[in-house]
DNA sequence: CTGAGCTTAGAAAACGTTTACTTTGCGCAG
DNA sequence: CTGCGCAAAGTAAACGTTTTCTAAGCTCAG
């Protein structure tokens, strides 16, 4: 049925492994023999079989991406970036959703391994229970964490949360803040963290007494409204309210208008990842726009790099993200 | 450095026909034998090289998924459901995303291929343009199309698009609403030409004028907005939108709130395909929810079935969206 | 003129499995 | 007791490439 690299050979009237050598360039060959192959193979419609090739060449030319929900807003423009940058360098995407499931996502490594990848990348579900995991993948082929990690002794492409909060604080200053808040999640994945842990360290000179203004809970709308809720009683309410993500953003706002208060007016409110809701929402919202194109694609050029040179670690990277200023914080 | 079945079959004492034959038990092996092979493959942590496997067997346990575009909100819960699914029965996913350029899908299709992918599911950029891709790839493994379709004779996993708008108009007329318009975008792709091919069909007992209430443009915010401002300078002012996607009746939203037009009081408001954005906006969108999961669900047993059954085309399967009521159409 | 060295292309091995084919040994019927 | 048939395990071929090894032919220096 399929066209192989016999066929070719018997058209053109050599061996096979001229025609391999004649159509991978790799040795010299005879000119008129390679346009005699090309011809050949041409008129046959000859394509290698990728999986011959793999087994014979020892790399499969495909890397794994484990993601821990693709209907995270987060992941699509990563996977996108991701998938495009690979097709580039002539490799393809075997992609995994680890259903925010530790067993599964360490499943879905070994999987991966049975299928001979060349790296992987991944974005884990744990910043604690992931790391077995992902030591276990470094040991075997060169491994780049994005995003979320979980083994610090393995490279990392992620974005600059230090930067970040130091760029909402300091546009929320400017526009005469001085008394503020946080909302965000409990839970432990490793940017949320970051995020909180800068926001305590940056903020601590500017209102020493914003430490108590934080409020855990999760990423949902409903958590933003309940926590803004609580804001709002206490005697010492805020004049900026930084929420960890858009959605909290929004239930915030939401509890605000509730209460009647004026955003940006009596209180600025900003988000973060610059989702759709932050541009859809009244007012539209003051957002991060993590550059997510970017870190998908900065994160395949540092593992085929490594791929290629084999080296058995990618280099990391840390990438800046962007203040998107809207109405929900400007005062001025 | 990864140990192969040569030396789990050293190690058991064994040859490797008889360790292969022990771990898949397709064949009658001494009971004693099966335990020592597992003893030692378990032992030495033999797995399977699935690339050795796929050369041999000719399967590669592997199928393709070509999507448009994975930023748009529609597929990643397909994606997610897709591989899940394939998880299942033993498969993997090789994710394309085709940035929605026919010659880009194109040579995806046939990349795919030179990775002998067992069967393709795809979405396509183009009901017209796509149609040659489609058909190549029929013609070589089992393929089946997901949402989009370009290939009439290939079978096909869908959204009923007939009983989304039945189901819209229904629960239109019961809120009392006379006189109909419909927001849409003009793009040739198959579910929306059905849509609206569908609007047209159904709308016309109930009342006449509403084919003159159509209005074609894109998918964009912008464009509801700027199609709502111009129904409503019309004699003939409907007090009922369907639109064909909820960016698009956000702007019409919008435009109905900046010309103190009253929803659902004055005008009932539809959406379509229940984003985030639809419970998010203000009023609630009522809007069709559409069984994303179940779509790519779906799409694998039939593909899988087929895989296995060794038959050329998978079943088609035709799924019922869901009608959410929020307050954007509730009259009564 | 010979042979060392190089270039080119074919022959064959190798990648790690699965499976067709062969062999061995055993049970049982004639 | 012989031999037929069957089950179970081993041997080797096969999957489609790439690459090592080998051989042949040519160049050119001594």
């Amino acid at each position: 049925m399929t066209v192989t690299i016999r066929e070719v050979a018997d058209a053109a009237g050599v061996s096979t492994a001229t025609v391999s050598r004649a159509l991978s360039g790799v040795q010299t060959v005879d000119p008129e023999l390679v346009a005699r192959v090309r011809q050949s193979a041409e008129s046959l419609g000859y394509r290698a079989n990728r999986v011959a090739r793999a087994l014979r060449r020892q790399s499969t030319q495909t890397v794994g991406l484990v993601i821990p929900d693709i209907t995270n807003p987060f992941f699509p423009p990563v996977v996108q970036a991701v998938e495009k940058e690979l097709r580039r360098g002539g490799l393809s995407l075997l992609l995994c959703d680890a259903g925010d499931d530790v067993a599964i996502e360490a499943e879905l490594v070994r999987n991966l391994f049975d299928h001979q990848i060349d790296g992987l990348l991944i974005s884990v579900c744990d910043r604690i229970a992931s790391k077995p995991a992902v030591e276990l993948a470094a040991s075997r082929v060169p491994v780049l964490q994005i995003d979320q990690r979980a083994a610090a002794e393995v490279p990392y492409v992620g974005v600059d949360q230090a930067d970040a909060i130091g760029q909402l604080l300091g546009h929320l200053r400017e526009q005469g803040c001085q008394s503020f808040a946080y909302i965000g999640p409990r839970q432990e994945l490793s940017p949320a963290t970051e995020r909180l842990d800068e926001f305590l360290a940056q903020v601590a000179p500017l209102d020493s007494a914003a430490a108590d203004r934080v409020c855990l809970g999760d990423s949902s709308l409903s958590w933003g409204h309940q926590a803004a809720a609580k804001l709002l009683d206490r005697p010492d309410r805020p004049d900026a309210i930084v929420c960890a993500a858009d959605q909290i953003a929004l239930g915030a706002l939401r509890a605000l208008s509730e209460h009647r208060v004026k955003v940006p007016g009596d209180v600025a409110v900003t988000g973060f990842d610059d989702t759709v809701l932050a541009s859809a929402c009244d007012p539209p919202l003051t957002s991060i726009r993590q550059p997510l194109e970017e870190l998908g694609t900065e994160a395949v050029k540092a593992l085929s790099a490594a791929i290629e040179q084999h080296l058995s670690q990618p280099r990391s990277a840390l990438l800046k993200g962007e203040l998107i200023v809207r109405a929900s914080s400007q005062r001025k």
